[in-house]
RNA sequence: AGACAAGGCCGGAUAGCUGCUGCAUCCUUAUAAAGGAUGGAGAGGAAAGUCCGGGCUUUACGGGAACACGGCGCCGGAUAACGUCCGGACAGGCUUAAACCUGAUGGAAAGUGCCACAGAAAACAGACUACCUCUAUUGAGGAAAAGGUGAAAAGGUGCGGUAAGAGCGCACCGCAUCGAUGGUAACAUUGAUGGCAUGGCAAACCCCGCCGGAAGCAAGACCAAAUAGGGGCUGCGUGCUGUAUAGCAGGAGCGUUCCCGCUCUGAGCAGUCCGGGUAGGUUGCUCGAGCCGUUUGGUAACAGACGGCCUAGAUGAAUAGCUAUCCCUCUCUUAUGAGGGGACAGAACCCGGCUUACAGGCUUUGUUUCGGA
RNA sequence: GCGGGUGUAGUUCAAUGGUAGAACGUCAGCCUUCCAAGCUGAAUAUGCCGGUUCGAUCCCGGUCACCCGCU
């Protein structure tokens, strides 16, 4: 399955360093072995999501490319169709996620979505 | 053909579907803004480390110089500049040898300082053992060759010479001074003279010569909400009198204090304007010491001429995700084939270098060995 | 991205270019019926690679790691 651009339109970026801590602080976490998932509500009526990878997971910007890379491409297949509007998303990066297979990383990515309660399909 | 050495270049390729960030053109509603369509572009040789040199910007000073501080240091050239590059000199090193490699390589005869331990002595000299002469216990004188210490011991080797010895004399080598020849120069070769003076360390202080004001695009410039605060004007208003100007009362300052006099203030509210400026935004931001090709000059670095080209510009930060085929490589398999892997590494104002990391491949030059004609 | 600083025992710190020390800690022994305290002794280090020097913790390059400041 291959997602709209309109989809993609419908969910925003977060670009500012007081929303990430607001969901860090406020939010709900859950962590799978490919990444960690935060979420807190916005009064929006809108889905953003926002990506973090820092330099304690790999030293190698390189390495930190790809898992950004790869974590915002899931982001954008899963999170239209899957992640319940008028929230925040915060999508953290870890070691595995440079090594896992794609399909294991968006299972990953909708397994989260379930435990926090957020999946609508 | 082999061995060795030194450079230069490349840094996986193609296609499909779905996406991301700028740019250009067009369309839609209503100029803004937003959305859509089409076209074309989108990481490196080191983008890295931030070790040097510049452009650019702000700042300091009226302008300049010197001191201080920091850096550089054989000679000649290249360059916008450099601690970079090219050519040469000298010293050291690898190799059987050669090609070749490495070098912060000015001055110790301007001055100061340091040279542990050992050793007689570590730098104005001088003498422990030992040597020679006289005296003959001892002491006086001569002399510095031999021993031993040390990283380093006041020229080295040989012959003559002598009581023993010594540049005391001679030859060669080294050193110093003055020349000659070659070279732009560093320097090399060589002649005469001197007769040993001048130990090492300047990546110790320092002297000499040259260079440098400082900070850095988070520099700097512009636009500019909300809130708080500053200033001007207008209106209403003031403890008392007055319609009002104004006067009196009050407060503050000055005249040394009181009296008295002068100046300022007087209570705020509303409206409006101005300036600074935070969040945020725009710009700086990519046409430049630019790249490619041909050619001329030069041993070369490089420079000139002609022709062609436009080649990332993000800002919680794009350049991607998945798949297929080919290429390289590893493992298993008799083979067909199957499976795994793709070096180092990600632009952030821009250039010139240096240093460090790097799978694999292509290519040029030099030296030398072997074979054939 | 830019600017600055620091690397020495397990920890906190010393050390004019000349045998790397101190305190606390660790281990062993003595003392004690046993433990603590005390006494005696031992082990343990200059981040790494080069250069200058007769000789580097120290001086000079490179490299690695860590820390701090600037929105």
């Amino acid at each position: 399955m291959h997602t709209l651009k309109s989809d993609i339109k419908k969910i925003g970026r977060l670009q500012k360093r007081p929303n990430f801590l607001r969901v860090a602080k406020e939010g709900k976490k859950w962590t799978s072995k490919s990444l960690i998932l935060q979420a807190a509500p916005n009064n929006l009526g809108q889905a953003r999501f926002g990506l973090t990878v820092t330099k304690k997971i790999s030293k190698s910007a390189v390495v930190r490319n790809r898992i950004r890379r790869r974590l915002r491409a899931a982001a954008f297949e899963i999170l239209p169709g899957a992640a319940k509007p008028g929230y925040d998303y915060v999508l953290i990066g870890r070691h595995e996620t440079e090594k896992k297979d794609y399909t294991d990383l968006t299972k990953d990515l909708r397994w989260c979505l379930k435990r926090l309660e957020l999946l609508t399909e």
